[in-house]
DNA sequence: CGCGTAGTTGAGTCGCATCAAGTGGAGTGG
DNA sequence: CCACTCCACTTGATGCGACTCAACTACGCG
């Protein structure tokens, strides 16, 4: 719960607030104020009154919602420069928890606060509709997936789609650089613990992945990409 | 085609243009225009360009999108005084072909229009925002079904939403105000036109729904519901 | 009357969830 | 420094839901 300091270059390269000249940025940045998130601490929770919307810096928040039942469904990482939390500006409470994976810094408004900013500077909401128009797209890829896709698929896709968004090249490949449970993949692709680590053991064998605890590697991205697409499987080799 | 009168107390029950005064409203109106869509018409096709968003005054439309490989996925039934086409204002193209199931009349603007409306009324925004996070929350209930739920109860779930947004009161029960064929339900629940023959067999001779070709009444909503639920099963009466 | 489209139903198969142990590394306390 | 205890992960065995393949029926339309 750190005060930072505020500095508007900060939200210069973040989608929401595009095209928005200096002084509209210094606004925005003065009406918000800024936090460190320690690991394992949670931003917000599923069912509660929404009053904040928020904007990460630096580190990793995970998004998840928690079914009647006890069902977990990881509905997002979230990575430095995009938001969170502002869905529920138009929804009764947060959909979901919000949880630090690494410890974070982030940017945090009142609803009321950036509602009122919107109303302002409407490119604000012209930027935010565009931000919630691709989250649309990408459930629907994923309720696709669900409907006519295998497990094996799914989990390539969303193993190449965390490479993409937060990896970090290391010696043997691509290394998703924070710390990522069999059973966060499992909840991301709509299957079980024991399916995933089954996939990866197999990828392992095959020497298109490699990994430890929380830990994965992709060392053959375009393997990974057939699978993913289902492509004819290349030699074994 | 037919160009049919505007009348601006059209849209006044719509959500998009919830809060708006007269005058906003007339403004909105003058931009739009009306038009007929034949049984089977196509409004829009996946992937082309958008230039044009749509509400619908009467009739049925629906959403489906084809993935590269020819599976299909319906993605929504649009009704009267609902929007669609909206999300391509801030997208590539159309996401999904939109099709009349029955005769409709529609309004639509283009989409350069609506983006100035959106910039002189920001309510106009605000309210597409909130229309956008609740599609977004219907979509996460759909993944969160499609990943942990059996088919029965999602067909039962999907059953039950239609007979809400689309139902009339008939002798028996409640019937889907429009031609829904097996096939429709299957893509909307992510299973094949088999399985949702079987299901609805069942049910049948159950006695919790009837109907015939592309038609469906729902005649014991409350055992529906047990299913959509996963409730303890009734005595079969 | 014949054709096309929508729906039904059976048999076979298999992907993956479920149940059930068991392993190994990381952190903790003695 | 070593034993203890989690916790993440692995791996086998088993069963079943639902997809696939394959006929077949019935309705509606020209």
């Amino acid at each position: 719960m750190d005060k930072l300091k505020p500095d508007p270059s900060l939200l210069k390269p973040m989608r929401m607030f595009a095209g928005l000249d200096a002084a509209a940025l210094q606004a925005v940045m003065e009406h918000g104020q800024a936090r460190h998130v320690p690991k394992g601490g949670t931003v917000f929770k599923q069912g509660d009154q929404a009053t904040t919307c928020h904007a990460l810096i630096d580190g990793r928040i995970k998004i998840q919602h928690t079914t009647l039942d006890g069902q977990q469904m990881l509905v997002q990482f979230v990575g430095p420069g995009e938001m969170y939390g502002t869905l529920a500006m138009f929804l009764a409470g947060y959909p979901g928890d919000a949880v630090a994976v690494t410890d974070s810094v982030e940017l945090l408004w009142s609803v009321d606060t950036m509602k009122n900013l919107m109303l302002t500077y409407p490119q604000i909401a012209m930027n935010t509709m565009a931000m919630l128009g691709d989250r649309l797209e990408d459930l629907q890829t994923r309720v696709r997936q669900l409907s006519t896709q295998r497990v094996e698929r799914r989990v390539a896709y969303a193993l190449l789609r965390l490479a993409q968004q937060a990896g970090r090249a290391v010696s043997d490949g691509v290394e998703i650089s924070f710390p990522l449970s069999r059973q966060d993949l499992a909840e991301m692709t709509g299957t079980t613990l024991h399916t995933v680590s089954r996939i990866l053991s197999a990828w392992e064998s095959d020497g298109l992945t490699a990994g430890g605890r929380q830990q994965i590697v992709v060392v053959k991205p375009d393997a990974l990409l057939a699978i993913a697409e289902d492509l004819p499987r290349p030699k074994p080799c």
